[in-house]
DNA sequence: TCTGGGGTCCTAGGACCC
DNA sequence: TCTGGGGTCCTAGGACCC
C-alpha cells in the first residue's frame, strides 16, 4: 500500500481548556471538572496542567484532590459546553480536508496525505495548532505518522502544545524500550497476561513468537503485536460517526437503591434519556438492555433481542423493567443502566407500516424484489447500514415512506 | 487510585439451521 | 436413531478507551 501521512489531533485537557477559554480568569490556575462528591459521582473528569503539577490526576475523588492542592477550582461538567467546542474544532479541521474521523469529543484522526503534495506534513500540522489556538483558544497536540496506532502514539510524547513525528524506522528507539502497559489498546488485565508470557516491554511484544501470541492471547494479541511492529492498516473512516451501534445511559445513585417503586422510576428517566437521544439520531434497534452495579461492585446485564425495533420510552421502559423484576434478586443497587443496541437508522417516521401488513405485502410479492424496490427508492446505504431492513424480517416492524407505499402499490399494478 | 458515564470490540457457550 | 461440520444469531461478561 502507498505510504499515508495521518494526523492524530489530541485536545489538551479539554474540558477544562474550554472552561478557561469560556472564562479567561481561570486561566494559568489549578481547575478540574468533577462531578458531585456528595452524589458519589466526585471524580476528577478533567484537570488543567497547573493541577497536574500538584500530582492531581484524572479518575482521583475530589477530597483526595483538594488534600493534593486546597487551593484547586472544582467546576461541574458543562457538556453542551463541550460539544459545541468540539463541533467547532472538528470544522476547522476539516476545512482542510474531508478525511476526517472524530474519535470521541476532543480527539480524532486526519489523513493529509493529499494535502502532503502542496505542502509539507509539519507545516500544516503547526497551521492546525495555530488555528486551533487562534480561533478557539484551545490547545492541542498532534502526532504525525504513517498509520492511526503511531500517530495516536505520537500525539501522546508531546503534551500541550506538541508535534511529534514517528516513523516506522524510530518504533525500535522510541518505543519498544517502553513497557506494554503504555500501548494503546493494553490496559491492566493485558500487561498481567502479558506479563506471564514473560513480556514486559513493547519490543518484547514485537519479536515474540507469533505462534505463542496467537496460541495465549487470541485475535486480539496478534494485532497488538502487529501494531508493537508499527503495522496498523486502518483507514480513516469519515463515515465512522455515522455507525453508531448503540445509545445508553446509566447512572451511579446518591445512595444504594433498593426500593422497587423508586427503581422502576429511575428506569423510566433512564428510558426517556436513551429514546431522546435515539430521535435526535434518528435511530432504532430490536435489542434493549439493561445493567446493574450492586454495592459489592458486581456488574450485571441483561437484555433481550425482539422481533422489532424500538425507540420509544415507553417501549424501552417496558421491556427494561421487564429484564429488570426477572432477575433482580433485591439486593441494594449502586449503579443502573438501560441501552438500545443493534440500531440502525429509522428510515421515516411519517408512516409507520405495522407487522402485519408487510406481512401481506410480502406474501404478495417476492421479498428480493421488494428490497430491490426499497434499494432504488432509499439507496444502497438503507440495505447496507439498515440491518433489520437487509434481513427483511417478515416479523420486523419497520418503518417505510408514504411515499414508498403509495409507488409500491402502484407498481403492483 | 475503592473507582463517572459514554461507548466499542472480543470471547465463549448455546440454540438453531443446513 | 446416530452422527459431522459450518454458519449465524443471541446472551452475558470482560477489556479497553476517553
Amino acid at each position: 500500500m502507498a505510504s499515508r501521512v495521518i494526523f492524530h489531533i489530541d485536545m489538551n485537557s479539554f474540558y477544562a481548556s474550554v472552561e478557561q477559554s469560556h472564562n479567561p480568569e481561570l486561566k494559568g490556575k489549578a481547575i478540574a471538572i468533577a462531578g458531585n462528591p456528595k452524589e458519589r459521582k466526585g471524580i476528577i473528569v478533567t484537570c488543567s496542567y497547573e493541577a497536574r503539577a500538584y500530582g492531581i490526576y484524572t479518575t482521583m475523588q475530589v477530597h483526595e484532590a483538594k488534600r493534593k492542592f486546597p487551593g484547586l477550582l472544582v467546576l461541574p461538567p458543562n457538556f453542551e459546553r463541550y460539544r459545541t467546542a468540539s463541533k467547532a474544532m472538528f470544522e476547522i479541521l476539516r476545512s482542510y480536508t474531508e478525511m476526517v474521523e472524530p474519535v470521541s469529543i476532543d480527539e480524532g484522526y486526519v489523513d493529509v496525505t493529499e494535502l502532503t503534495q502542496q505542502q509539507h506534513a509539519l507545516e500544516i500540522a503547526k497551521n492546525i495548532q495555530q488555528r486551533l489556538l487562534a480561533e478557539l483558544d484551545l490547545p492541542c497536540s498532534i502526532g504525525i505518522a504513517p498509520n492511526k496506532f503511531l500517530a495516536k502514539t505520537a500525539s501522546d510524547m508531546k503534551k500541550p502544545m506538541g508535534i511529534t513525528i514517528l516513523r516506522k524506522r524510530d518504533i525500535q528507539t522510541l518505543l519498544w524500550p517502553n513497557p506494554v502497559i503504555d500501548m494503546h489498546g493494553i490496559g491492566d488485565s493485558t500487561a498481567t497476561r502479558l506479563k506471564n508470557l514473560k513480556i514486559e516491554t513493547i519490543g518484547e511484544l514485537a519479536l515474540a513468537n507469533e505462534g505463542l501470541i496467537k496460541e495465549k492471547m487470541g485475535k486480539n494479541g496478534v494485532r497488538l503485536q502487529a501494531r508493537a511492529n508499527g503495522i496498523d492498516d486502518r483507514q480513516v473512516d469519515p463515515d465512522s460517526i455515522y455507525d453508531t451501534k448503540s445509545v445508553g445511559t446509566s447512572t451511579t445513585l446518591p445512595v444504594d437503591e433498593t426500593d422497587e417503586q423508586n427503581l422502576k422510576a429511575l428506569f423510566r428517566q433512564l428510558s426517556e434519556k436513551v429514546a431522546n437521544r435515539l430521535e435526535a439520531k434518528e435511530l432504532a434497534g430490536p435489542t434493549v438492555s439493561i445493567q446493574t452495579r450492586s454495592s459489592d461492585w458486581k456488574n450485571r446485564t441483561r437484555s433481550v433481542t425482539l422481533n422489532n425495533t424500538v425507540w420509544k420510552a415507553d417501549d424501552i421502559h417496558r421491556n427494561a423493567w421487564q429484564l429488570f423484576t426477572k432477575h433482580w434478586n433485591g439486593e441494594p443497587l449502586r449503579l443502573i443502566g438501560v441501552t438500545v443496541s443493534n440500531v440502525a437508522a429509522k428510515v421515516d417516521m411519517t408512516e409507520q407500516l405495522s407487522i402485519f401488513n408487510f406481512q401481506e405485502h410480502a406474501k404478495e410479492e417476492p421479498i428480493l424484489d421488494l428490497m430491490a424496490k426499497l434499494e432504488s427508492r432509499f439507496g444502497k446505504s438503507v440495505l447496507t447500514r439498515g440491518t433489520k431492513i437487509k434481513k427483511a424480517n417478515y416479523d420486523s416492524q419497520t418503518s417505510f415512506s408514504k411515499d414508498f407505499l403509495d409507488d409500491h402499490e402502484h407498481d403492483r399494478k
